[in-house]
DNA sequence: CGCTTTTGACCCGCGC
DNA sequence: GCGCGGGTCAAAAGCG
């Protein structure tokens, strides 16, 4: 496990190992979840806001990790992103943030960051 | 008032 | 054929 490093899959060419067995929710199993990032931030905290709403959804306990597992949405209109949170379990410290899907609009941040011009900040 | 959060229960697919 | 695992959803309550 590296730490603080940042993968980037395309479940395009990547195949997805047993991890995902196919099986995971049975419900958005027919849904393709082309795009999937995992952040791996060293933090005690996983108050990382992107700029997007997330309302947490589920929480289960994982067997490789004395932490349980959070599952964070996008509720952001039209948005069906979905953003999971699991702490790794051979440092606690390290937080691993994974997003799944594209988000149908743009960051709040994102906007106001590009309407933000670079002269306005000093 | 609105939105968010929390727990429990349910469902599906695969394995043996 | 049955069980297990994993993930998601639902409802309710609390807070700002």
């Amino acid at each position: 496990m590296l730490h603080g490093g940042v993968f980037e899959e395309d479940s395009s060419s990547q195949s997805i190992p047993s991890s995902e067995k196919g099986l995971g929710g049975a419900r958005e199993k027919k849904l393709e979840q082309r795009h999937r990032v995992a952040f791996i931030t060293k933090s005690e905290i996983e108050v990382m806001d992107d700029g997007y709403k997330w309302r947490k959804y589920g929480k289960k306990p994982v067997k490789n990790s004395p932490n349980p597992r959070n599952y964070y949405k996008c509720s952001s209109g039209g948005c069906n992103v979905k953003k999971r949170i699991e702490r790794d379990r051979d440092d606690h410290s390290y937080v691993i943030t994974t997003y799944e899907g594209s988000h149908n609009h743009y960051s709040p941040f994102t906007v106001y960051y590009n309407q933000m011009p670079p002269n306005a900040w000093t």
